[in-house]
DNA sequence: CTGTAATTGAAAAAGACTTTCATTTGAGAC
DNA sequence: GTCTCAAATGAAAGTCTTTTTCAATTACAG
């Protein structure tokens, strides 16, 4: 799921970042969570792994994280963002409408799709956001419980 | 592009609410523009129809829109989120990276995709989000004239 | 160990969004 | 047309999120 931890701080050290205290907090935080996590709930987690880590600075190292590449942005409907960690290459995301669990989809077939929109539109594509909601096993579980 | 402005309007009284100056100033806004466009900029833009158009009810107002449908947020990079008027059906958008001019496709074709993904991840898929990015057809001019 | 530039947390500021409430207004009833 | 009343409005205040500023701290190269 998560690529090991010393390979993410690589990536940080490679782009010239420092491997700080609040820095490795925030990472392995997002390591062992399973569903986005808003700055707020990552500052909350995180301070764990180091007790003073301040907000200011979980916005600042998402910033360089989601920037270098180890982090992404997901789409939540309330409240717009949460971050998860990123596995190298072109993803999208899983996202259970109820406990907001997120399972990472490699591959996606819009190739062919995004060509004939590009015909249509005249637009050159240079990217897209894919974000497929659900319900996950788990949850429809607990539905046929209750 | 746009519904014409009646067939919008009833879709509000249909579901009961009034329509009211500030609602027809937003509507008005929302069919002008080419781009989503933000709460505070609808505002702005609105005023041209409604004098004293509060930022508060334009928040209320799109709250409404969105729910009975005729409007939709889309995700732009920076501040999350924009709205434009919605053709009804499923649509996505593709929006111009440095104008942020939107068009909406119809029509799209995840359906395959998101069947296998369901098997894959034990999720009950019950929506899914797509946004295209790309340079219009404009923009693209723009840069080679530079 | 030492020097230094990057990084940090706290405080303050800016911004986005919501709640509350007295006033106004749309639209159906008459 | 005009009356009536619930729905809708704008202003003000409040809350929450995000950014900026700045002096103190820290990672890490040498």
């Amino acid at each position: 799921m998560a690529a090991d931890f010393d390979t993410l701080a690589d990536h940080l050290r490679e782009h010239g970042h420092k491997l700080t205290r609040p820095r490795r907090a925030i990472l392995r935080t997002l390591a062992a969570a399973s569903k986005p996590l808003s700055p707020a709930e990552i500052q909350a987690r995180g301070q764990a792994f180091c007790t003073d880590l301040g907000l200011v600075t979980v916005y600042r190292t998402l910033e360089i994280m989601t920037d270098v590449g180890i982090v992404r942005p997901v789409h939540v409907v309330d409240g717009c963002h949460g971050y998860v960690l990123a596995t190298p290459g072109h993803t999208h995301h899983v996202v259970c409408e109820r406990c907001n669990a997120v399972i990472e989809i490699t591959g996606c077939e819009l190739g062919g799709f995004l060509e004939r929109v590009a015909q249509r539109t005249g637009y050159a594509i240079t990217g897209h956001w894919l974000e497929i909601s659900g319900v996950c096993a788990d949850c429809q579980q607990r539905e046929h419980t209750l």
